[in-house]
RNA sequence: GGGAGCAUAGCUCAGCUGGGAGAGCAUCUGCCUUACAAGCAGAGGGUCACAGGUUCGAGCCCUGUUGUUCCCACCA
């Protein structure tokens, strides 16, 4: 016995100390070699506010899966690691946490929050990384970076210059979605919608003139007090002589105008619809047409402000109940209908979203989404699945301008400075000390930050150094594969893509590979509120990151979600318990020399056979990886190691290394080679058990992770030894399925006689029906004339086992004939396809041929359970 | 209002360009066969949601229906 491992496979012996070695080998870190093919991917770069929930275990296993594939098969690999700072994230964080102190933001400044955040990101920001480690993700750590440090910081100020000279980047007041909890704007994509039931108010206003009054509904009647007009459509023949009228406001008193616009459709509500341009984004387009002022009555955290009159002071939800009150007491009240409607929210706190006019920074979209939307029809970035690039044109089709400024002070601080003596705004990439207009010096900087997403828009090359023309961006960009869930399609891959296109003039990433996302065993989407988040460390923890790996690689079939539960991670940790058990076998086994792993000479049917399935499935498994179809790849893994190489091969191996000498010495060399390789093709999904293993073997080199990828090899084909050894197992499944049926336990083994045309391939399976099929003896032969024994009809073969005084005659002989039936009508079908012109003539040839074969097999078939029936007479 | 996904064994899901319905778990039966009981050998279980269509042939392609989940959208 050469080495050994232990009885059962214990992840904890094993994880830390391998992902050490690693480490310690430095075999993460990428070089820029220009002799390689680079293979780059990007980290999604988790927030540092965060800790490892399963979305980023999947993801991060299916990245790390395609960089380990692609570093064995020899490319420049790097995976660029990093972390956020999320600015909105963190920045309530710190102020969560200080209010425990009693602290507020502006009661230290600027400088000392940031101080503080800064010391929140050392201690608690390299978390999620020492997270991802423990995941086995082979992340190049040398080149860790943050969306706010130096670099990343240079490309952001370098683009938003860049942007705003060539007019992309505006300064304007608009109509903005105004967070009244985080108490900062924020950009469409950050608005989530949810359906809420409420009401339809219908509200009569008196004419000034005393001529009647005119009807509106509304959902919001707490913007009443910003209301600055009526609009109607102008070809509304109800309303064409109220144009131009005013109205009284009931209990407000204010006298606004009636105007015409397009914007009031007839067939909605009344057709007359009241105007608030500073809460609502279509209000605010009227009121820019027809002139009608801006009259903002909320403040920035949610109350009513002094505009709104008597409601000031009020939140807004006491202020609706109050203005309906006294909308009610005046008599103005119509009438009220329940209705749902869709409310917006903060994607963060989930408050709802107030629509306000604020003095915001904008990027102007449309001429960067043209060459966005370009770059994707044709071909230069795929998605896979490929329906989200539906979701993709879409969004960019209809993109509004992006507003990227915050009203927060944890992050990359607007590079625009305010003269105030002249007015004019200076941007630089520097810190300006005077206007750029009339070189006053008295210039402040614009106290805001930019949108988080605005700095992981540059990922994919401000981590490569870029503005510098780094070797490593010249060399790794653009990068390969963008590896993200469906969920931050809008937030971060369409704003990578067009980002890119604008700066590089070149595309991000070729292939964006989707996920979906991991929900619990119900089904429901994990979430804190919930309560059913499961932590990949403690499932780690229980069963090792290789069998969460495993099961998050098995459930993925790309865009769809997927459910966890312990059963699946039990089946995958039953699996590495057994890879673990089938090497400790081939170890007990191998000699104290045993060479490395290579093919011997003088192979036996049962090598070439494990040889050939296991050449066929480097080439599916490496085609599956090609094609992003890991889920199936590691399948076919799974059933070639279980069911092929251990429960068939290592079981018919035993024969030769009882027997010693060099037909277990061929026996040996096949099973090291086969495991050695297979180990490889499984490393990228289960990195940890895998070098174990691969190390406690005979092997070259010092780590699996950095060995050849196994390829398809034309002499490892052998088609006609695997026929054969189908014909075997068939032969022996059909006994064990006999024996079973009778409950004959296995230690009572039985003589069996194989009536059969194919003579030499059966008596090569003498040794293995004696192992596998309880055999005490096997004679092989032509035909055979036994009485009272158990028959058994296979395709190849009629096998007589005498046991008579454990078969029911009657029993057998309804078997047989159910058995008949079977392939009779099996046959019929078959034949009815052979007898239809159509068929023959259209199908294509091997269909044919194969239908042919398997009529003939049956007939075959028939004719012996025919013979077996007529000798139980 | 627009769009997308899903519907296959009791449960969770594979099934790639149309040509033999699969896996894991669960159930049942028999096994301590000296790598593994986290195992071995076997068994049962499916009108592939429904209705049409294309095709020699459909779980797979087309149309419609139902159920379900999700995304987008400025309908007062």
């Amino acid at each position: 016995m050469a080495k050994e491992l232990a009885t059962k496979y214990d992840p904890k012996d094993v994880e830390d100390r391998i992902y050490k070695s690693w480490l310690d080998g430095n075999y993460f870190h990428a070089e820029v070699d220009p002799e390689k093919k680079p293979y780059t991917i990007v980290i999604p770069p988790p927030n540092i506010t965060g800790q490892l929930h399963m979305g980023h275990a999947l993801d991060n296993t299916l990245q790390d899966i395609l960089i380990r594939y692609r570093r064995m098969q020899g490319y420049d690999t790097l995976w660029l690691p990093g972390t956020d700072h999320a600015s909105i994230a963190t920045e309530a964080k710190i102020v969560e946490a200080m209010k425990a102190e009693g602290i507020t933001k502006e009661d230290i400044g600027r400088e000392g929050f940031l101080k503080r955040a800064w010391e929140w990101k050392a201690q608690y920001g390299g978390r999620i990384i020492e997270q991802l480690k423990k995941l086995g993700s082979s992340c190049d750590w040398e080149r860790e970076r943050f969306t706010l440090d130096e670099g990343c910081s240079k490309a952001v100020k370098e683009v938003f210059v860049e942007l705003y000279e060539k007019g992309l980047i505006y300064r304007g007041e608009r109509i903005i979605n105004w967070c009244t909890h985080c108490k900062t704007s924020i950009s469409d994509a950050e608005v989530e919608y949810e359906e809420k039931d409420g009401n339809f108010w219908h509200f009569a206003y008196p004419f000034a003139d005393g001529s009647g009054s005119i009807i509106v509904a509304t959902t919001r009647p707490e913007t009443i007090p910003g209301d600055t007009g009526i609009a109607v459509h102008p070809d509304d023949e109800r309303y064409k002589d109220v144009i131009g009228k005013t109205v009284i406001m009931p209990v407000i008193g204010r006298e606004i105008p009636i105007v015409a616009d397009t914007y009031a459709k007839m067939d909605k509500g009344t057709g007359a619809v009241k105007i608030t341009p500073a809460h609502d984004p279509n209000d605010f387009e009227v009121g820019l047409r027809c002139n009608l002022p801006v009259l903002d009555v909320m403040t920035d955290d949610g109350y009513m402000n002094e505009k709104a009159g008597k409601y000031e002071g009020m939140n807004l939800m006491e202020c609706r109940k109050a203005i309906v009150a006294d909308l009610t007491e005046a008599g103005a009240l119509v009438k009220i209908e329940p209705t749902k409607h869709e409310v917006g929210t903060c994607y963060r706190c989930h408050t709802a979203v107030e629509p306000k006019v604020s003095k915001q920074w904008f990027v102007k979209m449309e001429p960067l989404a043209k060459p966005a939307i370009k770059v994707v029809r044709d071909g230069e970035v795929k998605f896979i699945p490929e329906r989200f690039d539906k979701i993709y044109f879409n969004w960019m089709e209809n993109i509004r301008d992006w507003c990227i400024s915050r009203q927060l002070w944890w992050g990359h601080r607007i590079p625009a400075w305010y003269c105030a003596d002249c007015g004019e705004i200076t941007v630089s990439k520097g810190e300006p000390t005077e206007c750029c207009k009339c070189g006053s010096k008295n210039i402040e900087q614009d106290p805001d930050t930019l949108d988080t997403w605005f700095s992981s828009a540059l990922w994919p090359f401000s981590t490569l150094g870029w503005p510098e023309k780094t070797p490593e961006l010249m060399h790794y960009y653009p990068t390969s594969t963008l590896v993200t869930g469906y969920d931050i399609i809008f937030f971060w891959v369409a704003r990578m893509i067009f980002s890119a296109c604008e700066q590089m003039g070149q595309v991000p990433f070729d292939t964006v590979f989707i996920h979906g996302i991991v929900r619990d065993e119900l089904g429901r989407k994990m979430s804190k509120s919930l309560g059913n988040g499961i932590d990949p460390l403690l499932v780690i923890d229980k069963y090792g990151a290789d069998a969460l790996r495993f099961t998050l690689a098995t459930g993925n079939s790309p865009g769809n979600d997927m459910r966890y539960s312990d059963k699946k991670v039990e089946a995958s940790r039953n699996f590495a318990n057994k890879i673990w058990n089938a090497a400790r076998f081939i170890l007990m086994n191998l000699d104290e020399n045993e060479p490395a792993p290579h093919i011997p000479a003088d192979l036996a049917l049962e090598d070439k056979w494990i040889l050939s399935q296991f050449n066929s499935l480097t080439k599916e498994v490496t085609d599956n990886l090609d094609k992003f179809e890991l889920g199936i790849a590691v399948q076919k893994l799974y059933d070639f190691i279980w069911d092929l190489f251990c429960d068939w091969f290592i079981e018919l191996a035993k024969i030769r290394l009882q027997k010693g000498g060099d037909e277990a010495k061929t026996a040996k060399a096949v099973l090291v080679y086969v495991m050695s390789e297979t180990l490889k093709l499984l490393h990228p999904f289960m990195p940890f058990i895998t070098e174990e293993i691969w190390q406690t073997l005979p092997h070259d080199g010092e780590t699996i992770m950095k060995s050849a990828w196994p390829e398809f090899k034309d002499e490892l084909v052998f088609t006609d030894d695997e026929a054969k050894m189908d014909i075997i197992m068939d032969a022996i499944r059909a006994v064990r399925n006999r024996r079973a049926e009778m409950n004959v336990p296995p230690s009572r083994k039985a003589h069996v006689y194989i009536a059969t045309e194919k003579k030499d391939v059966f008596e090569t399976a003498v040794v293995f029906m004696q192992k596998l099929a309880s055999a005490s003896d096997v004679t092989v032969g032509e035909a055979f004339n036994i009485e009272g024994s158990v028959s058994i009809v296979t395709a190849d073969a009629k096998i007589y086992i005498p046991m008579g005084d454990l078969v029911d005659f009657e029993a057998e002989r309804k078997r047989l004939l159910k058995e008949k039936e079977a392939a009779e009508k099996k046959l019929a079908q078959i034949n009815g396809k052979l007898s239809n012109p159509g068929f023959l003539a259209k199908a294509p040839e091997a269909v044919i041929a194969g239908q042919k074969a398997d009529a003939e097999k049956l007939t075959e078939k028939i004719k012996m359970i025919d013979e077996s029936l007529a000798s139980l007479q």
